[in-house]
DNA sequence: CTTGACAATATCGTATACTATTTTATAATT
DNA sequence: AATTATAAAATAGTATACGATATTGTCAAG
């Protein structure tokens, strides 16, 4: 018990427990694009300085939740279609490579598992428990690949995506249809077919990038 | 000239420099895995208080070239053979889908700035330069896809391989085995063969991917 | 000489305080 | 009334200061 004090993952106290609050609060959409977030305000919400709100505020940034300008502080930030598409680009890329390397460890336990979160999926109409339920159904595919640093990059990507698509879980079509490619992707790990799990894996994010795209393009208006 | 304050990138003043610093040092094998950055040594080194060195810390933390550990500040992070495999499986992923993206927009100029790059290479001594070389040849197929936040991880995942790499690049068969494997490349890609230029990416990346990995689980003695 | 307890020192993490910049409010001018 | 100029308030960013934790050094006991 005497090299084990090095915790790579989570260390620090309350700087991230601000970065939680914050990150979760963006994530539901509770705190919009463009939003600034007043650091005074902040500290005083957490009963701390602004020292530690700042640095958590600078985790967010490195995860692309805000963006700093001098002497005007931090904002949530808002992203571009390109930016947007750029991101299911990268997410693609990773997740079919987790799900490739999952693949041959998935257990039926696995499976099973993903059944039951598509369950829960289907009931669900809270929209922020919906996109956890989903990012979960994701990672349990992609879990047993043990990629742990892949993981939380495309976690990342799945919720800051996933406040973009807040808009569009209330709409039942978008949910069915979602569920239908999980369903497509599931079916296929079940019957060992790499091929068409890939595929339809890559088909479910290209459906929810155009769907989204098309969203930020034309703004309801 | 009223809305373009919003510098997304790269708005910080100093807290910039000093991540850039410290950054380069750590990529250029200065700072060594392991040793400790106190913090009031670099904020004297450049004239300012801990506050802004921290945050440059907090910075270099998420791009994963330092970790810090609660009340004992933060050290240079050291990569297990698992997590270097991990990252060059995530590079393998992203560079595969950048040079596809870039591939159909690859001009005869870029080739040809590819082609003196190697040439560079072959006559690059330094080992630092070598790897700023190396990192241009490959940037130079990737840049036309358009990606810039792909460009960025991808670029902080090829230094922070290259630290480690440092020991390898003094070894000329290493050197000449790799500008074998980037003129197969860039051939590829001059010849309109994608999948060719796809598969020796792949091998490429797989290959220095595995002599590293050889080097860190036998460490020299 | 080695080990353990305690004190001294070093270092971290953050609250406070201060300056610089930006934003908002107020007044002045056309 | 609209627009510019000026002052006041708000906010950001960072230096200083201080308590907390960790590390190192010293000494006594075995």
């Amino acid at each position: 018990m005497s090299k084990d004090h090095l915790t790579t993952s989570f260390p620090n106290i309350s700087v991230e427990e601000i970065a939680n609050a914050v990150r979760a609060e963006i994530w539901q959409g509770k705190l919009k694009s463009g939003q600034p977030l007043r650091q005074d305000e902040i500290a005083a919400r957490f009963g701390v300085s602004k020292i530690p709100v700042r640095e958590a505020l600078v985790l967010l940034k490195a995860e692309g939740l805000v963006a700093f300008s001098k002497n005007r502080g931090a904002t949530v930030t808002s992203l571009s279609p390109a930016e947007l598409e750029e991101m299911y680009l990268i997410r693609t890329a990773l997740e079919v490579t987790a799900l490739q390397r999952a693949f041959p460890k998935l257990t039926i336990a696995d499976l099973q598992h993903g059944e039951e979160l598509l369950a829960a999926l289907d009931a669900e109409r809270n929209v922020t428990r919906w996109s956890d339920l989903n990012w979960q159904f994701h990672a349990t595919l992609y879990t047993p690949a043990n990629l742990p640093r892949l993981m939380e990059w495309v976690k990342t990507l799945h919720y800051n995506a996933a406040r973009y698509l807040i808009f569009y879980l209330a709409d039942l079509d978008f949910q069915s249809s979602s569920q239908k490619e999980h369903r497509a992707i599931l079916s296929a790990c079940r019957e060992g077919n790499i091929q068409a799990a890939t595929w339809f894996l890559q088909q479910h994010l290209g459906t929810a990038s155009s769907q989204l795209l098309a969203h930020l393009t034309k703004p309801t208006q």
